[in-house]
DNA sequence: CTTGACCTTAGATTTAACTCTAAGGTTTAT
DNA sequence: ATAAACCTTAGAGTTAAATCTAAGGTCAAG
């Protein structure tokens, strides 16, 4: 029997979390003390550490819901139905990778087309990009700040 | 000159998206009209353009806030400050693909558990997997339903 | 017997970026 | 002149997952 703190200290979370996941219904303690305490049995503890495993692999709170109804009454449910829950978060993750990516890419392209030098930012690359439309080439590596600037400061001149 | 409603279809945003960026100080427009309708010149639009092209590029409203100060003040500015503000973003961006790259890996793993065979989930890989602590192994692509479940409809079944 | 750590509740706040509502004023077309 | 389409404002609601606050009850130690 752990009071919340105990069980929360244990899963390394915090207590209120735990009282927001049974607001939520995803965990509730088995027990009450007499003056009204949560008392978590090792089951509980259970189904906590199962809620906690989940989040990590990128479940939301109303998956977990899901996956947890499942767990409870498996026999009516086939391995297709969790699988497929599985695969629908792994194209969700798919997805969401190559969003970023997609930005990883831009900002790559944005950072390699100007020199980080010291001077002023009134030629940068960078700036110029997001204020006119044009895609940064590739090679761009060092941009012109101008006949004196750019010899003098500009780190990445060839 | 533009009203609200005129550059939101421009620039495919919705008329509330442009009040909201006003009321946060990204972009208010030029004039009003003698009756208090926004108008919104060329210059505003640009600016809009370029808020826009930042949010393409994953950065946030707050950021797009900082990038618009110092495109508004650029010789006051080095290159090395606004270098520094993309490499932070693609470091965050970074950061975070390899995070879900990290839910990715495990729910690839968690789903190549599964035979995802319309057999009851009792003994689904998936459920076991976050009932206990154990890792999926890699090499576990058919799990065990039972004599004879398993031998009549587990469909990745060697 | 009192201090301090812990527990209870309901409800408010946080973050980001909108999105919507209500109640009304303006423009444009027919 | 009247309807449709547009505009104004202030302020509330949305989403997810907590986190915090206030006001108070409980428990073990010294
Ligand atoms: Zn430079
Ligand atoms: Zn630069
Ligand atoms: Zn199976
Ligand atoms: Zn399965």
């Amino acid at each position: 029997m752990f009071r919340i703190g105990e069980l929360a200290k244990e899963c390394e979370v915090k207590a209120d979390t735990l009282r927001f996941y049974e607001k939520h219904g995803l965990l509730s303690p088995s027990m009450r003390s007499e003056s009204g305490y949560r008392l978590y049995t090792e089951q509980d503890a259970e189904r906590l550490r199962f809620i906690l495993r989940a989040k990590a692999v990128g479940f939301t709170l109303s998956e977990i819901t899901e996956l947890l109804s499942i767990d409870l009454d498996k026999s009516n449910w086939a391995c297709a139905d969790v699988k497929g829950m599985v695969d629908i978060k792994l194209a969700n993750v798919e997805e969401k990778i190559a969003e970023l990516n997609h930005f990883r890419v831009s900002l790559q392209r944005l950072s390699d087309a100007c020199c980080g030098g010291p001077e002023s930012a009134e030629h940068c690359s960078i700036l110029e990009a997001l204020e006119s439309n044009v895609e940064v080439k590739c090679e761009n590596h060092s941009h012109d700040h101008g006949e004196t600037e750019y010899k003098t400061s500009c780190k990445l001149k060839g």
